[in-house]
DNA sequence: CCGTTGCGGTAACATATGTTACAGACAAAT
DNA sequence: ATTTGTCTGTAACATATGTTACCGCAACGG
């Protein structure tokens, strides 16, 4: 697929025609990245020159702190704007790193270009403020979820979102337990024993990855 | 002083004259409402219908959950955009509740009159941009800083910041012991027990609210 | 002058979570 | 077949923080 036919699907060009992205893109200049699994495509800290777009791939942003605990704030899969709330504003830095989870392809824009892009058509600007104010909500979410539940509540309000998103009582979790306790901020023994304490009292049935919701009722119990 | 000198020194309309403010604001509509001290301005989860700017007062902006912890998430003082970052979107609910500290007057544009606003200026266009990505930062800032840090870490993070602000080593605490825990997100005897052992470790001396800070250096340390 | 109130200080104890280390299961690689 | 690495499960123990309750002080209002 064309670079122009993937970034028509993007959110940032919801609404027009696969030709008009073309015409748009065709005024500015950007370029295109390829990543192998691990590569760091920013770094926290880093200043915020310009805006990457995801293309294809998965990648992951996540904090880490000097004495190595790591945060995993989010997986972005497929075709998304990486880090969109921080192009503006005076000295920007990204809060995160940001991590190819496997083979992906950026587009990335300078500010100055990206900016252009936005002055030049009403619904991409609009786009990218609907994109904006779903990232700020997104890290308010955050900030709930990390700081006011217990790990059990995690754990429970996770499964139980997860279930209803595929409204069913099996979850496969997509992640390693490690992975998991990363984006639970917890460490991974802590997240296993939590999980096997639930399998116990007849809550949930985990083997593995593999979880069945036994008792919702109860499970629910422990979202705060 | 007008509504329109005082929203001329909104950041909004930063780089803009007070006549250019007012030309904009006369074709627009808004209300302006006053509030007293505990009144609450928004509720968490209330649907975004609008853009709230605080004229005068002060306000606080702060997450509870349904056991009846609260953490603050920030005080916002005189004239300032209210939750700026979350009018767009689909489906935006507020992500706090926003409280009075102190009598206090908002103006506030629902939703239609304030993206006109936006697109009526460039410049207002800009600025909101930049606003919103400030949110974004600032919003990102409090994950790591409520996730990563010990409690002496965050007493530390926030003397140093304080101290660093006012270039003094003298630090007095702009809230009570039980405001600064939720601003924390821990308890207040639990912030007390450190303030004390940071005293008793002569790296602070802290007297009630009154702080000095004895020792930068291994104050630092703490601080992830 | 005295009660009330809000605040800081403190202590005993409970609990959640982290730390570290190891063992077994399994799959991939050799 | 063997090795290697990754993952889950587990345990003993350490630590940070929460919980609850109480004290005394200072400010304030009646």
């Amino acid at each position: 697929m064309t670079t122009y036919e993937l970034l028509a699907r993007n959110d940032l060009f919801r609404g027009l025609e696969g030709p008009e992205v073309r015409a748009l893109l065709e005024e500015i200049s950007y370029q295109r990245n390829s990543y192998q699994k691990g590569d760091t495509i920013v770094r926290d800290g880093e200043p915020v020159t310009g805006q990457y777009v995801l293309l294809r791939g998965s990648v992951r942003g996540e904090m880490v702190n000097y004495s190595g605990k790591v945060i995993k704030i989010e997986d972005v899969e497929g075709n998304q704007l990486l880090a969109p709330a921080f192009l503006f504003g005076q000295d920007t830095c990204y809060p995160v790193d940001v991590i190819a989870n496997r083979e992906s392809e950026c587009i990335y824009f300078n500010k100055n270009s990206f900016i252009r892009l936005l002055q030049m058509n009403k619904t991409v600007l609009t786009n990218h403020l609907n994109i904006m104010s779903g990232r700020a909500q997104f890290l308010s979410e955050k900030i709930k979820f990390l700081s006011f539940q217990t790990i059990k509540g995690k754990i429970a309000h996770y499964l139980l979102k997860q279930s209803q998103r595929k409204n069913t009582l099996t979850v496969e979790l997509p992640y390693s337990h490690e992975k998991l306790a990363d984006l639970f901020g917890v460490t991974r023994p802590s997240l296993t024993r939590e999980l096997r304490e639930l399998d116990k009292e007849k809550i949930i049935s985990a083997r593995g990855r593999n979880i069945r919701i036994l008792d919702k009722t109860r499970l629910s119990r422990y979202v705060q």
